[in-house]
DNA sequence: TTTTTTGCAAAACCTTTGCAGTTGG
DNA sequence: CCAACTGCAAAGGTTTTGCAAAAAA
């Protein structure tokens, strides 16, 4: 299940911004926490843990880095969701809610403004009873590239 | 990724059924593999291979369940999906194609016709391109139930 | 008898955990 | 200094794989 994180809170900027957070609930801002917000920070979409390791040259173990992760997830500043077969991928909380579609062809991720799924959302809850969530689990299917290729090679 | 069944089929309806299917392709429908869809057919929803293997008492190696499930998927009787976290469930393909929504706290699986989703689907292809499929990643939320606990409880 | 299938053990993959040592404040 | 954090190694849960023995046709 996703952590919560403790208080609801505004994004974070920068660094300095989860810095100051870590240190107001007793946590400490280690070079490992910094290596790996940078990471998130300079990442174009969800990275796997694995990768922000490899993405250190070594200097952080796949193990701190899952556990910085989880401590940034309680703070609010990190979510991470589950594409496919494939390890969990985390992202930086930017700017408001967001939810995820994935391709499952070509793994690609596509983020949205939460808001942008109401609707579908909507027809959901109506037609189902379910308040879908799409932001730890996303939608799967094939994304507009994949279906054309798929629409020209065999119907 | 799932697999596609190697020619499209109608669905089979019972042991002999499949049986017969998997002679044709040069299978055999050995003991194991009648236990495997013994069990498929006596279960409520999709389960686990784990349980299957559980479920016969030791008769069946997980990793012999694992293997049947496979081909029984490949001859287009089973399908499997992924749910949060737990292990992959499998179900007989029993009536046409279904696709499923999972609740994240109770872990209930709904499926449903595939068809109930096409407006659902249709909404999503519109608003963002892709194509969905909710039969081997469902659409995860709060079913009905654990969505009015939530709202009793704190909303 | 021939080919497929099985059980067992081991490995693979992602993630978590225990512990002793290190670091941040 | 002391609590929080880290690396390492080991283990956890799920699934896959290699191989020799067993079973189906």
């Amino acid at each position: 299940m996703p952590h919560a994180p403790r208080s609801p809170r505004l994004e974070f900027r920068d660094l300095d911004d989860v810095a100051e957070a870590l240190r107001r609930e007793g946590g400490r801002f280690s070079a490992s926490r910094r290596l790996v917000l940078e990471t998130l920070f300079a990442a174009e979409g969800p990275i796997s843990a694995e990768r922000i390791a490899a993405e250190s040259g070594g200097a952080l173990d796949a193990s701190s880095v899952y556990r910085a992760l989880e401590r940034l997830e309680e703070l609010g500043a990190v979510r991470h969701l589950h594409v496919a077969h494939g390890p969990g991928l985390y992202a930086l909380i930017v700017a408001g809610e967001r939810e995820y579609l994935a391709c499952e062809r070509c793994d690609r991720v596509t983020a949205v403004d939460a808001a942008r799924l109401d609707p579908v959302r909507r027809r959901i809850l109506a037609d189902f009873g379910y308040e879908a969530r799409f932001s730890h689990f996303p939608i799967v299917g094939l994304c507009e590239d994949c279906r054309r290729l798929e629409e020209s090679a065999s119907g």
